[in-house]
DNA sequence: TATGAATGAGTATTCATTCAT
DNA sequence: GATGAATGAATACTCATTCAT
């Protein structure tokens, strides 16, 4: 374990993460056709995979021409970067929303667990197809790479430090950073796996969804509740 | 939870799942050749990743004329789906081991779970690099899906009747099954999140491994004993 | 030989050759920002070449809108021209300054030729850069190739009735006209050569460029003497 | 002027030449198929100029696929160049024959003047068109720029040294290394001035090309001559 | 069986020119 | 007049697959 404290950190910022891939900053009419742009990208992107779309595609769907969109993005790859990016951001978005909406909902340890395992599925089962395109991309693109990082880093950081706020309910008042960075481990592991975020891609294997979100929080539980 | 039993089923064979991407049984010279295109290709493909590589650089590294790789293959796709499945069966192999040597030697709950996860993840990380292929590749091709799944359903019936041999030391005897089941899910999910094995791509973000692992299996032991 | 008289014609002016090109004559402002996108055509021409570079760049450097450069000029092609034309007219001026100075200062034969063929070798020189530019482009444009050809002419029929004027010392009195023409033809492309203006570009090889004016000199020397 | 000795180098050779820019020699249906490429780059080169063709037309009108020219050729810069060097080495030949045939035919510096100049002024009009081309992609090509020096050191030293062997008619018997290589500068320049390679493009301005050669002849035996 | 030369469809990117403001 | 965002045609190059030998 690292001296890395879980107090929430700044969260990642979409403007940030943008001007990272895009070339202007955009008012307007030209905000409209980049995000048409964008969109098409989108849409093409989980249709077909990362890069399996041309850039005339794009065009012709997003009704943009093939030189607005080399006026807005060195290149495919920074498109392709723009729209993970955005989902990211989303996904980030999500996540603080709902630990904050759980944070006042709580009063303790044996309802947030079974809520925030419940809320934090829907939030990632909402967000698997562009994650899952994310997680592709970013197995060869150091840039996603690292925007994934961040957000990946913020959530834990955000997750770990709310099930702090119920170190009280802890059986064991050792190591308790540990415990509660363990758990959300656990937890992401195991819901983004559900969703084949990742691994072997065959999701469930006659797993009851709501029995796996069920016992998960029932073995995080009694984790943090052991002696 | 659905009907199905977690008695091992045949484990998947290396025969069965190369012939259906392979064109024809070799013997002999043929059989060499055969593994000189199957070996260059994995090599390249670890290198660079599952289809960025051209069948020249096959036919140059490992010796064999791009004809005859096409005596073999229907196409780049079906050689490429080879060096996985093959993949697939080593990591099989290797689970199957490991359980024949974990049922005899631990004689208790609290023996066996530390050392299926300490001894599943070593597995996991000596195939991990050729899983990963895997996993990116059964995003988009069915039968690399399809393989990838028989070999994780087997293994987790396997995982799931060897837990059952300690069903006694359960703190609850109902759905014993149900338990059994989720406690694989979870460790699965866990190790092969840490592994890269998708998922983010950002193994650990300050997470030690040791640490982890020891965790794990303390939540595992903590909801099995669970009354 | 022709009947072309070699009196000098009326010189080539700037203002007949831009106006073919340019779109509209210019005072004050407008004129200082048409200066300023010739000026940065013509630098990066000399950097890259006669078309290797854009008209944003042009636009940037120069401190000019895209849409101004085509106030002026119909065409890229057109502004590539007024760069080249302008290059000629100063290449003309020069010319023209050098055969007054000589014409005074060289009483005799003997004085002038060497005197001309060092002096026109360092006119050349000094406008070496954009004169390749302007050969180069000649050869696919016809009309920088017909301004190329007014401006030749000329300096040859000057430099023809010049030498004319110590036609008393020629060794022959008979074809004094096509003696004089012949010695300019002769001196023009063994300086332009020794300058890459042309031919193989492989300047000097191994010659001094010193040695080779002064045999030069003899060289024209011998053949107008001779009897 | 350098140590340089005159003496006649190893001509260069095609083989030398091409094997810089071509990928593998040919033999047979191969060579057939190599040969159509490159003259069909050839006739679209003299046409429309160096690269203003594109590789679908040498394809159409050569009967080749642009995947054999690939096979062939690293690039489309070194087709060019494979043509600019074909066409180098058949003027080095060229001018070699022509040499060998002055050097037994003409007994005397007044034979062999006018003789060389003459049937020299024929072999570069016959090869200028390529020449030309040449002589432009020189400019921006390192390459090709080396070949066309390599040519022309040859052409010069041979020229010198065959001058040389009627040095008991100079007029002086000092520097006669000097002024042979002077004439052959100058003979040079003045012709392929008047075939347009190179310089202002404008060829002749009047001049009769046959009165052109025979001042020249004049000039240059008026210069070998004098005392 | 085995070879490897030949094929050619498919696509990211540039940049001169236009025109709405 | 002045601007510069938008347009879209045009083109070199790759590589899986075939098939004549």
């Amino acid at each position: 374990m690292t001296d890395a404290t879980f107090a929430p950190a700044e969260p990642p910022s979409f403007i940030d993460i943008v001007s990272a891939v895009s070339r202007v900053p955009q008012q307007g009419r030209s905000r409209a056709s980049l995000e048409r742009m964008v969109t098409a990208a989108r849409e093409l992107m989980l249709e077909r995979g990362n890069e399996d779309f041309t850039l005339q595609e794009v065009g012709k769907q997003g009704e943009v021409s093939i030189g607005s969109i080399y006026l807005r993005f060195e290149s495919k790859d920074n498109l392709v970067r723009a729209v993970l990016a955005q989902a990211l951001q989303d996904l980030s978005d999500a996540e603080i929303g709902l630990m904050s909406r759980l944070a006042v909902a709580c009063t303790s340890l044996g309802s947030f667990i079974p809520a925030y395992v419940d809320e934090y599925a829907e939030v990632l089962r909402v967000h698997a197809p562009l994650l899952r395109l994310t997680m592709l991309r970013a197995e060869n693109d150091e840039l996603v790479a690292s925007l994934g990082k961040q957000v990946a880093i913020h959530a834990q950081n955000q997750a770990t430090a709310t099930i702090l706020r119920y170190v009280r309910e802890f059986g064991d008042q050792r190591d308790t950073q540990i415990r509660a960075h363990s758990a959300f481990q656990i937890i992401f592991a195991t819901l983004a796996r559900q969703l084949s975020l990742g691994s072997h891609g065959e999701t469930g294997l006659g797993v009851n969804w709501d029995v796996l979100k069920r016992e998960l929080s029932r073995m995080i539980l009694a984790y943090l509740r052991a002696e």
